[in-house]
DNA sequence: ACCTGAACACCGTTCAAGT
DNA sequence: ACCTGAACACCGTTCAAGT
């Protein structure tokens, strides 16, 4: 994770600060310290003073920014390993890959929200959007081959898979907010909720 | 909405300075200037100190707080509404409840997103929650009605109910955040996961 | 080219003092 | 009982000055 040796560190300018930077607030999102995620206190932690982030991020959005791009990375590839591991079994892999969404949304709650938490006004050109997109493609690609296999009902993938999207986005959510209990993959609200959704793409075939 | 008379927004100790705080602060969410939602603003726009609110707020989370719950009223309100224009038909009833769920988020973005923001901390027993349960419980009884006229698949209700949260709580805020394209109520990704959400409830029966 | 430190305009929150 | 205003400890952001 943090590839910066200890002769980088210490240089006087620090070597890769930018790269310092992220590494240090991911480090916090993943340790519940989210809610001190300021610039300031990113500066204090990677032992550099409170301007020096500037010099690589023009704002805290882009860093914000950044830290999203790299949650929705880490995002797709767990859905594509999901995937993977279901070895092209489409009826296995559908509720495999709702499953590894769901975890981790839980598994990395401060994370999650801040990649959707980016106001970004309806401007959908936005440097986050294109990785938000890899992982709704990544659902959709799945939904056709389903189709095509007649797992799954025939009608608009990009309808179904926003369907898709919007259910684990929204069970993700109420979750991290406590408002199903119990909150884990695996738990009953949780499980029939991916349950109603499969029959949902299925019926009426 | 404002009920406090011009006399009573002169008086020397303002009156009711709680419900105008509440007032102005809604008027901000409403719009679009939820941004600048911060006590010091709020206060300024009520034309009083910065730290009169104090009195009647312990801290900005409990303003916050009152928000997020006249919030859950209007819309457990709108849902109601939606309820009764069906006049007891069902099979309306459902996509109606929906809609009307959806409507409300997108015209109220601001209010809708501070609803769901306000980290409980795993603390269910918060003041916010029950206004959250009487909304589920709106769409809980739905269902059960629904599934008495056999018109929704008996299934534990409660977690049907947990599914049609999650559906329209992810479709509304993927829709807020611009990541569903157009997104209207009508439109054809909103529509199309209504119908693949009420089709899974439906199916196998 | 990259970092520091003072400076500016903001916050939330507290608290003595005023009416 | 309710409000004011100074004060404190924070922010994000900018910018001259240092290395």
């Amino acid at each position: 994770m943090n590839d910066i040796t200890d002769d980088q560190k210490r240089r006087y300018h620090h070597g890769d600060l930018r790269r310092a930077v992220i590494d240090t607030a991911m480090t916090m999102l993943a340790d519940g310290e989210g809610n001190q995620l300021t610039l300031r206190e990113v500066a204090r932690r990677a032992g550099v003073s409170h301007g020096a982030p500037y010099k690589h991020f023009p704002d805290r959005a882009a860093l914000l920014g950044e830290l999203s791009l790299i949650g929705f990375e880490q995002l797709g590839g767990a859905l594509a390993a999901a995937e993977a591991a279901a070895e092209g079994n489409l009826a296995l892999a559908l509720p495999a890959v709702a499953r590894a969404y769901l975890s981790f949304g839980l598994e990395n709650p401060a994370l999650y929200r801040l990649m959707f938490s980016l106001e970004t006004g309806g401007n959908i050109d936005l440097h986050l959007n294109p990785r938000a997109f890899a992982t709704f493609e990544i659902v959709l690609r799945l939904l056709e081959r389903a189709q095509a296999e007649a797992i799954v009902r025939k009608r608009d993938a990009r309808e179904q898979a926003a369907a898709c999207w919007a259910q684990l986005h929204g069970l993700t959510l109420l979750s991290l907010d406590g408002l199903l209990i119990p909150q884990k993959v695996g738990s009953r609200p949780v499980e029939a909720s991916i349950e109603v959704l499969l029959e949902g793409l299925r019926a009426g075939q």
